[in-house]
DNA sequence: TAATAAATGCTAAATTTTTAGCATTTTTTC
DNA sequence: GAAAAAATGCTAAAAATTTAGCATTTATTA
């Protein structure tokens, strides 16, 4: 599955699989909720069925209405984002997207040292030879 | 400044606008070259100006072609569009984000070490009370 | 089980986005 | 400084996206 981030989708499509991969699944009812400028039910029904066609999601039925799934898991999806964002504006530096994403985030100490701890085991197991 | 990741650009706009960042700032030439699906130089010269309209780039001569330059720091739109991605894909949790930028990175023990460090003077420095 | 409520299926119009063309200006070079 | 080359300014057509409406189906409930 393409990276949907950044090709492919238009506006409105990005920013409904945005909403699912945030709520995880969606009914058209939750979609329309969290959806920015609201347009109507149908044009949420009309979105969903066309992300459905491209590929990007999956319906089921719950009793009278359908539940969109995400066909690409979310932790994927998640590493493709993040991926193109290191890309983009840190250089492909991890050390500069993590003191980022930890500086904007006002950590406990308790936080920070489990955070420089599980790093730490990250060394240990990554060596393979 | 506007999150430009999620809402209010269309397809070409985003895709330009991280050409944009990647490079740091772009000539006609550079954003034709790095655009998936090429169009024509009038196309990519209507999207810069657009994009200047709407307030996202500006551009200055340099010799006798413009050089478009991002209004919004590099270092700010990457601090955004982090924010969102860690919203949408990793429950606002900076542990998660971070150790799945681990995990891609492959990172050596040296890298590992550093980081680790510097997260632990992060907690140092960030107590206020 | 008939009536009502609430969902979906499909289609087409409105709007926005994307595109390219031609005229003009600016720079280079001979 | 005149001719050629290479950029921009502007405008309008083509394509894609976004939207809503009406018909139909499915589920609820009285």
């Amino acid at each position: 599955m393409e990276d949907y981030g950044t090709v492919k989708l238009s506006r409105r499509e990005r920013q409904i699989m945005d909403i699912v991969y945030q709520r995880g699944h969606v009914s058209v009812a939750d979609v329309l909720e969290d959806l920015p400028d609201q347009p109507s039910y149908s044009t949420v029904r009309a979105l969903l069925r066309i992300l459905e066609e491209k590929g990007y999601l999956t319906h089921k039925k719950d009793g009278k209405r359908y539940i969109y799934h995400p066909t690409q898991p979310r932790h994927q999806a998640g590493r493709s984002a993040l991926k193109q964002i290191f890309q983009t504006f840190f250089d492909k530096s991890i050390e500069k997207t993590v003191m980022t994403l930890i500086s904007d985030a006002d950590l406990s100490d308790e936080e920070l040292d489990r955070l420089s701890q599980r790093i730490e085991q990250a060394k240990k197991g990554g060596t393979s030879s």
